[in-house]
DNA sequence: GAATTTAATCGGTTATAACGATGAAAAACC
DNA sequence: GGTTTTTCATCGTTATAACCGATTAAATTC
């Protein structure tokens, strides 16, 4: 049996990455410098090389440490993995949950889901955080959101994903906007008629592609920050924009001179959940998802 | 920081998952049973929860159990990749390295590659093993084979994978047969014409694409098992068949009444070398890749 | 040249991992 | 039905390692 590197070795030696000091790392850790010091030279013995290069002041990483403390962060996560695991396993659905959701859901339905949770998961300390797609990936692989909520089609590979609910496409406009009425080939809209949002939200994309508008000249270059500003473009513009049913069910149009239509029945966006395949809460994932399914194909219905 | 399971306790939880009895597996790690016992014991501990179900003659793992030990696999394999990375990085291309190499390649140029890496790099011990992709890709993930070498296309997405040569197809055929010459499209040559290996092997599903064939009835339904049983088929038969250059350049077709000619330009099948994406020798790898390159680019030269 | 910073070193202590022997419970043997 | 065997848990002990605090050494700063 091998003489391999211990868990607490690559943790200390994750410490020092971080903190790049081997006083504060030591504190970080709560053990002494001393300590500190001596298991990263047996750590550097076990492995036969030098990690560190300690010169004047000031300590650096070899080309080969930092392989190595790349390496130790995955070892780490996935032994944390393992305790959750088995907590959840004892406990579901309990203790804090970091969900990730991007704008063009959240704002519809996270005081929803904040009540859905309270009641179902009295347990669940429920922490949401909003933002595009491409950052709560980014977030979801540094550990940093524990799932998320997006719109798919995404590229979303890296992570085990699945499909809680089909969200429909409606083209929304004023109701004395004639223009549009009756056209059934969207890319067939006036010039600069098409108001969308600004590129960084996928619900941009998405639009184009479920109502098959090729990026002609029907689409106004003016790029919305928010689907509320994107409404006051459409409705004193007298132009159009695609809406998914989750936000007009959740009363975006209420009280406004607007009409809406379904875009066509092969019109829609998944939302779908995410979630990091090596996590030790799947169990937990999995009961959240059986809540989620009927909630979200709720929020979505026609 | 979390009080997480050690290295130790994790590897003596895979020694009795695999023995499936304490005393053997305390053997195996040689340390006594108590020893490993009570390890056992504060493992479960730290992760709160019952691994093991002790009874009265034998031991059986929990579910949770179960699900630790596939983790606890990763975990240890990881950690050992780090070894052999700070290893591999002192002393490249030292040891023992076992190399997966498909029936299609083996066979025509395993005893060059044997010379090329003794001469190229004295201290390393190859250890060649033949098999179909399918397996050595189970082989290559099971930690069985450190690389494999295959044909491409195939589905390789798990390991990365790094192309060395193309390899073009010939078509073969006897020098009487007159039925397939001039014939550009070979989907017109006679019925049952054309001879290829079992399907097991992906020269098979190589051949039948690069070379554009439908399945038509120009393929005669018998499947090699060798391609010198194939090639003494349609010595006989006066059909045809496709082989790879690399088949030819080793002189397969010398002393025989055979005639070639390239298939078309586009007809080839790439040799890739695969490995797994987390493993610690991938400076070896690539050490070793410079020399395959040339190798098996003169190996399949026209 | 004194003060400061920083990691290594040293001596001593505590905690952990290891052993061997024994114990308990169930099954197998006779 | 009692004995032996098998097998894991427990106990007391010892060796190893992990850890602490104080000190040292080297370099920088003032």
């Amino acid at each position: 049996m091998k003489n391999l590197p211990s868990i607490k070795q690559l943790q200390y030696l994750l410490a020092v990455h971080q903190h790049q000091h081997f006083g504060r790392a030591a504190e970080a850790c709560f053990i002494g410098q001393s300590t500190l010091s001596s298991a990263i030279q047996n750590l550097e013995e076990t492995l036969g090389c030098q990690l560190i290069e300690r010169e004047n002041r000031s300590i650096m990483f070899t080309a080969i440490g930092e392989e190595v403390v790349e390496r130790a962060r995955k070892i780490i996560d996935d032994t944390i993995s393992v305790k959750e695991l088995t907590k959840s396993f004892l406990n579901p659905l309990q203790g804090q949950l970091t969900i990730g959701i991007i704008p063009t859901v959240a704002s519809f339905i996270a005081a929803d889901l904040y009540h859905l949770c309270a009641t179902e998961f009295p347990d669940l300390e429920l922490v949401l955080i909003e933002d595009t797609s491409d950052n709560l990936l980014d977030k979801l692989e540094k550990g940093q959101v524990d799932v998320a909520l997006l719109a798919l089609p995404y590229n979303t590979k890296k992570f085990h994903t699945h499909i809680l609910a089909q969200d429909p496409f409606n083209m929304v406009m004023h109701k004395d906007y004639e223009a549009a009425k009756g056209i059934a080939d969207f890319n067939l809209l006036p010039p600069s008629s098409v108001f969308l949002l600004e590129r960084e939200h996928c619900l941009t994309d998405h639009a184009l592609s479920a109502c098959h508008l090729s990026k002609s000249e029907c689409i106004n270059p003016f790029e919305a920050a928010s689907l509320h500003t994107l409404l006051s473009m459409v409705e004193r513009q007298l132009g159009v924009t695609f809406l998914p049913q989750m936000a007009i069910n959740a009363g975006i149009l209420a009280h406004k001179p607007m009409v809406f239509n379904a875009a066509q029945d092969t019109a829609y966006r998944d939302i779908g959940i995410l979630w990091r395949k090596t996590s030790g809460r799947i169990r937990d994932f999995r009961l959240l998802c059986d809540k989620l399914k009927p909630f979200f194909t709720e929020k979505c219905a026609r």
